[in-house]
DNA sequence: CCTATATATTTTAGGCTTAAAGTATTTGCG
DNA sequence: CGCAAATACTTTAAGCCTAAAATATATAGG
């Protein structure tokens, strides 16, 4: 993945005879996709060797210590933007190892609402300590001014490609 | 997944009270993330609805097309910065779909080459063609400018990641 | 009430991914 | 040469993930 390639600078190329030449989108996507992907590794790893718990369990937990009345499966699964059978398996696993816990629904017997259990919230505020140092180490070479930057770059490219999205949705 | 939530704006609190408030960089992960899954999942579904392919054979292929006289799988394993396992099982599927041959090195007996066949080749260059618009579709509501902050931006956070993942191997 | 449709969840089949263990071969070195 | 270590790859076990089908329940309309 090596986004490093100069770009062909044929300025005098004819535009009819290269009629699609989105190089330079190409180019951000793939620094964008290895940019996210060597940090989400890092943090994988990290969470592995330290915690013993895979980034899916930790994000789930996350999204749990938000709601503590806790909240439906289902709820969990738009907010974790996955699918239903996904989170079924991860709330197995996690009831299973004693940090979620269910109950059904008082008003629909199809439902079930999950919570952490205490043992499952004391756990995932440690690891959540842990994992917010690490982010600022990952990121400690960017300045005040580059973050900001970068958020609003960003969002500017998450409303682009929703809207490319939804627009595909019709 | 919402980033949008308003900063806690306690500007009065002790920076002793807060040791490790690594707010920003937490949000700005948030959003890296979000983006490139919202993009990434959009590239897959497209993939899977225009051609019956899946991302991981796609970028497999797009490693073969970048190289005529094939490569070694674990060649191809670091450029993808995946597990050996994993390509040759990608290898393996592909193979069996007629897109891609193997030979014996002639030289090592443990290593094989890979390459596209040309039926492997004349498929994914349409993808790719198809591909390439979709990206420019996304980052469609980006400026050119934009654009080429944004390389920067992510050049540096990179950088910094990288540092601190090395760091983290001495 | 009864039925059609919608909703919440689970199950299934298939593919992706990794770490770790296993196999075959090559290479370096005494 | 002979053998220890390194290398290229495959296999295995476990988990993640999705789309689609299946199940159970709820809701709306006649």
């Amino acid at each position: 993945m090596d986004d490093t390639t100069a770009l062909p600078l044929d300025a005098e190329t004819k535009v009819s005879e290269r009629p699609a030449d989105h190089e330079a989108e190409l180019r951000l996507w793939l620094r964008l996709f290895t940019c996210t992907t060597l940090i989400e590794g890092e943090i994988r790893r990290r969470l592995r060797d330290t915690f013993d718990v895979t980034l899916p369990r930790f994000d789930l937990m996350a999204q749990l210590d938000k709601a503590p009345g806790g909240m439906t499966l289902g709820e969990l699964s738009k907010r974790m933007m996955v699918s239903n059978g996904n989170v079924t398996g991860l709330a197995e696993r996690l009831a299973t190892q004693g940090l979620l816990e269910r109950r059904a629904s008082p008003t629909d017997r199809r439902a079930q609402f999950v919570s952490l259990t205490p043992e499952g919230r004391k756990t995932f505020r440690t690891m959540a300590r842990t994992h917010e140092n690490w982010i600022a180490e990952l990121f400690a070479g960017l300045g005040r001014d580059d973050t900001e930057k970068l958020m609003t770059l960003l969002a500017r490219a998450k409303a682009s490609a929703r809207k490319a999205v939804t627009a595909g949705e019709k």
